[in-house]
DNA sequence: TGCGTTTCCGAAAACGTTTTCGATAGATAA
DNA sequence: TTATCTATCGAAAACGTTTTCGGAAACGCA
């Protein structure tokens, strides 16, 4: 039989059930429960970085003092200092950033959930994300909702969790819900959106040029003498597709063109919806003469398309698009586009959200609008035959 | 934005890192650091996310309790378990990933490391990763080393620091020198290599069809009746440019043909230096009658250069090209390439890195290679005229 | 009825930092 | 010589969890 762990007496000794699949003893001499420890098992390899106590226990002074040195704290003398900054980077020491960030109460980490990493522009938005990010020292942490609401939501839950400093978020294209977002910026999370705004709620935004650009694009196509100009928009629900639409209808306005319900076409984006669009529109007794699309990426559709269908383009149909790739400008006949700087976009979110947390009380949001530009390319330069 | 202590100017001052959790800002016009101090904002209200002591409290139990009934303890009773889950509902109480991890000893995070997100290439396996990593539970934190050996030692720390569980990375194109690699290693990170591997180290890695790429595109080319074949190659001492090269010159050697030297050009993948290579080649006495660029983004500017030079392709010269995008689907004429499928690269990695984490003793590295896939287009079709 | 067994819960340690609060010594001032 | 600083350091609390250990009460069986 086992011993007390206590008085070492054996004939006292009782079982006691079991607990976590261990036997319980009990031993009525000292009134004391306790349970046989099967021996440690020493094979568990955990890498194991080195801690603050290591570099302590190595000069044999206190962790505090550490701490201090590696602070730059002006409280420790400069021999124990540069004594310990020794010994830590022999034992190449790396601040664990877990404990700091729950000792501290801030993790210098701001989280961004965009629909999708694969599109060039949220890549770029990113990549500008990170440059500011760095410069001030914050980390990046970075989700896809992959368009879906309820990812998204997840996506928040998450940073949430991982007690990021700040949000910066684009909605997917099928949030039309924002009670994730204000949950979290009811608690005092500071918020930022950018691109994919939404207007329910009160937070800082930068946005793109959505209802000039769409305008610009659209009296350019009038000017090139195109008159009956069809629009495929995205999910009707979607604030930038609105807007977009808006400025649509602003230019026909303004040059007194009537406005056909029937050349606006709301689509998900995908490509099938553009050839549903184009075929809808090519059957219509009144075919439009140009078309302008809120995505760029369904212009370049349009345009393969156009050409499958030996379309003349920009003669029988113009095209213009919002946004720009690399691809809009080789693709034949190149493709006029309303050109945006997601990097930019990127660098003022970033900026905006640091200024956001350093000024948690103070900070009142505001609206950045990035410029963009009208690029005229082949295909809607009437003129151009 | 706060203004420079020295001289009170705010217009160029920009973020500098943090020291001590405190801001650091720099002026330019002073060339002088200096960080706020925190009487400058003292409204910042902290935004309180709910504890298990809350909950705990709330309904007059202890944390050990509440964190039972959260972790699905069997250790509880079922009343007190939904109670407890009401409560923390009702709190929207979202766990300390901090905390957590830093009791545990594990973060449930893997690290990436990329040259540059906006690369088509790495955004498909950024993508691939993430998807893995979600399902499995596992976060993900991507960096940037944009090409630079020093950000990527840096990004090495960064991750370190946070404690990562794992690491995944493709090197930048100027690392030579893999010690920051072999050190994580040795202190028992699990890491793999993706894409730009290095075989110093003994690492799981995840390639591409390098070799057999290369040699079916040129392959392809010396069957369409092409015989002086130049190559665009990468910098000299980067692994894939080697390998490509090698199942260029495995190619030209299985039929007999010529090593040209001069025919090989190291370039660095920008277009100056495509520009330049072209240059090169069509000054030699005798010129190549095609090109095989080991970057599919190289490949694109010679079609465009070759087109601005009025130089017929495929006629005059043949181009192939090592990777795929849309784009090359979509220029005239359309790109001859091996296309890759950087989504399952990523998946495969994350996968390879999940695996060598959970079985840390006992995973063997391994290489995988991803299959790719020869698609010819017109641009090295010359029976085609 | 009594004893061994279960069930359920609280106290406390641990994770690795930072930070507050003293404490000690030597140095300086009175 | 005594009182007061100052420089330097250690002890301990705190951050929010998980987990181990021990204990009390309820339970089951003879």
């Amino acid at each position: 039989m086992t011993p007390c762990v206590k008085c070492g007496g054996v004939e006292n000794i009782v079982r006691a059930g079991f607990v976590r699949g261990k036997q319980r003893l009990y031993c009525k001499d000292c009134n004391l429960y306790f349970t046989i420890t099967p021996e440690n098992h020493p094979s568990s390899k955990k890498p194991h970085q080195t801690t603050i106590v290591d570099i302590a226990r190595a000069i044999g002074v206190s962790p505090s003092t550490v701490s201090r040195a590696l602070n730059n704290s002006t409280e420790i003398n400069d021999n124990t200092r540069t004594e310990i900054l020794r010994i830590a980077n022999e034992l190449d020491y790396r601040p664990n950033f877990l404990a700091q960030s729950l000792n501290r109460g801030e993790t210098h980490t701001i989280g961004v959930i965009i629909p999708d990493i694969q599109r060039p522009f949220f890549a770029g938005v990113v990549a500008g994300i990170q440059k500011v990010a760095t410069e001030a020292g914050y980390r990046v942490m970075i989700c896809q909702s992959n368009e879906s609401h309820h990812t998204e939501t997840l996506n928040v839950q998450a940073l949430v969790t991982s007690r990021v400093d700040g949000l910066l978020i684009s909605h997917s294209k099928e949030t039309f819900s924002f009670e994730h977002v204000k949950l979290q910026l009811k608690k005092g999370l500071p918020i930022v959106h950018f691109d994919r705004v939404c207007n329910e709620v009160d937070t800082a935004k930068v946005i793109q040029e959505d209802f000039a650009g769409s305008f610009t694009l659209v009296e350019h196509l009038i000017l090139q003498g195109y008159r009956k100009i069809a629009v495929l928009a995205g999910p009707q629900d979607l604030l930038i597709s609105q807007t977009r639409l808006d400025g649509y209808k602003a230019a026909l306005e303004k040059y007194d063109l009537p406005m056909n319900e029937q050349f606006i076409y709301y689509s998900n984006f995908s490509q099938e919806d553009s050839v549903k669009a184009l075929d809808y529109w090519l059957n219509l007794p009144e075919k439009p003469d140009s078309i302008f699309t809120i995505h760029y990426g369904n212009g370049i559709e349009m345009i393969m398309e156009l050409k499958n269908r030996n379309i003349q383009i920009p003669n029988e149909m113009g095209i213009v698009a919002f946004g720009d790739e690399l691809i809009a400008s080789l693709i034949e006949p190149s493709l006029t586009v309303f050109h945006q700087f997601p990097f930019i976009i990127g660098e003022n979110a970033a900026s905006m959200l640091i200024e956001n947390i350093i000024n948690q009380g103070s900070f009142v949001p505001h609206t950045k609008v990035i410029k963009g530009e009208l690029i005229i390319r082949k295909s809607s330069q009437r003129s151009y035959t």
